[in-house]
DNA sequence: CGTATAATGAAATAAATCATTCATATAGTA
DNA sequence: TACTATATGAATGATTTATTTCATTATACG
């Protein structure tokens, strides 16, 4: 088959000899591959912040005809990927074998992502949410491989509150454990097979009144049975990996929620990082 | 908010009080949903075999100021299609006010796992998935918040193939890739703001022939540039975090496909590891 | 069957969009 | 720093595309 010469990877072999305005345009078009195809030259120039000459000379360089062949190509391409994301949900089959794989598991991830939005217990969110607004202290715990998600949520919720610190192993665990207090929080990440370290965590924090949080694949998980409220998301792959992207896309959730809650606490202080990146960053407004 | 009045909607809405070259129309458009909103007028009369007037006529008697309005609406759809999923759409309403966040975040993880599935390079993640199992060591690089998906990964790799380190801060980054041969691989990730860091360990270690392999989030970005091979995953939100749903997914995908790869190698690994913790008693015993 | 009414499409006109020009700005080099 | 080569964008011209007009054809109805 003749080699598929789209705009993308025309871009990618010419990026070396690109002027600066012709780099904010590749850049453009490789950040919003579904938006492009529909801008006129005009638009685009406009949102590429570079002029509309420039634009039309970008597709020339590309080796187009014009401004319009190049659309054209980009439209192309989108209906491919259009036709490449319908046919996944008839058959698995019409993938080539060697990334049939990825289109499974990516698949798959995406049914655990609609079991979690489907299983979501609004009212326990809501109360997970609170507790971690009002919390005064918070200790995430999670080991082996939820030691991820634990280490993320730390990651953002110290960017939020500065008031959250990681348990990632069991030495230290009961005695940071036992300074907590009623106004404080444990929040323990378990998903099969389960650790016995977490759900001790909790159980050992809830009898000392210590608040509990837990985040865990179901109903009947040994963390939801020891903690003060649960959130549960699917974690089931076919494979010996556990899937952690449904708890992970919970956790974007919980932070996103707490970010906006605590308003007046917070917005400043991601008003300044937002700041921050934007003089570092080299980012195009959105569309 | 306002009823979602797209253009299939409206069709069928009025589908009773067409005439014969409008129902052409109609029937074109419901059967060709992503080719339709690339047409100009004059083609889309063509292709139905009706008038060029009737088409615009068409535009307006579904409700539009014209035919360029229509067509913007179509193009809009597409968009939509590449990321939504249907399924869902109702589902939003019934998702009480103070869940709304997640409902939000949650469903937004669903476009950028679709749109990472529609983006995925095939033979990108079969060279990906090649070049992991073939690797004598393997480093991965990661800071900042992408820390959680190095380490994720670094862990399942060592679980699989015991040959791979995480670099998770840059002190002795350069000393420890200095030590890599070209049977060695570089796995960097990084999405936006990159890190200059995971760029450089990309640089360096393609100037110095061994492997590389980056996961980030646009063929635009810096470590694309700098990779021998790189994959590309969604990760945009509309809140403070950037989201890592997608990534974590193509991460499952990898470890999938290298663990079916080296099937007779990891089966009888995983097998030990499990006797091992069972002894050693880490997880909680299954009821 | 004949007339009134609505629908249709080819052609003319209007609007939008693309491509080119040229004066100015920027980057690279001696 | 001054000079050259190259890149850039506002303005203009060319082309494509949408809309309107109007003569013709199809349809409904007494």
């Amino acid at each position: 088959m003749e080699e598929k010469e789209d705009v993308f990877r025309r871009i990618r072999n010419k990026s070396a000899e690109m002027s600066k305005a012709q780099k904010k345009i590749a850049l453009f078009i490789e950040r919003y591959p579904d938006t492009a195809p529909f801008l006129t030259a005009a638009k685009l120039a406009e949102t590429a912040e570079v002029g509309e000459a420039t634009v039309v000379r970008f597709a020339v360089f590309l080796g187009y005809s014009g401004y319009s062949e190049m659309q054209r190509s980009l439209q192309e391409r989108m209906r491919e990927r259009l036709t490449t994301v319908d046919r996944l949900e008839l058959s698995e089959d019409v993938y080539p074998e060697e990334s049939h794989v990825a289109y499974e598991v990516l698949n798959d991830d995406l049914s655990n992502l609609k079991q979690t939005m489907s299983m979501m217990n609004a009212s326990s969110f809501a109360e997970a949410v609170d507790r971690i607004t009002r919390a005064r202290r918070i200790q995430v715990v999670a080991f082996r491989s939820s030691h991820a998600l634990g280490y993320f949520l730390t990651f953002y919720l110290n960017l939020l509150l500065q008031n959250t610190q990681f348990i990632a192993n069991s030495d230290t665990m009961f005695e940071r454990l036992s300074t907590l207090g009623r106004e404080d929080l444990v929040i323990g990440i378990g998903f099969p097979r389960y650790t016995a370290r977490t759900v001790q965590a909790l159980s050992f924090s809830r009898i000392r009144n210590v608040q509990t949080l837990a985040l865990t694949d179901s109903n009947g998980s040994p963390l939801a049975r020891e903690a003060g409220t649960y959130l549960v998301a699917s974690s089931r792959l076919p494979s010996f990996v556990d899937s952690f992207t449904a708890p992970l896309s919970l956790i974007n959730a919980l932070l996103t929620a707490v970010g906006r809650n605590s308003k007046p606490k917070v917005a400043r202080r991601l008003r300044d990082m937002e700041q921050l990146w934007d003089q570092e960053g080299i980012y195009f407004p959105e569309p």
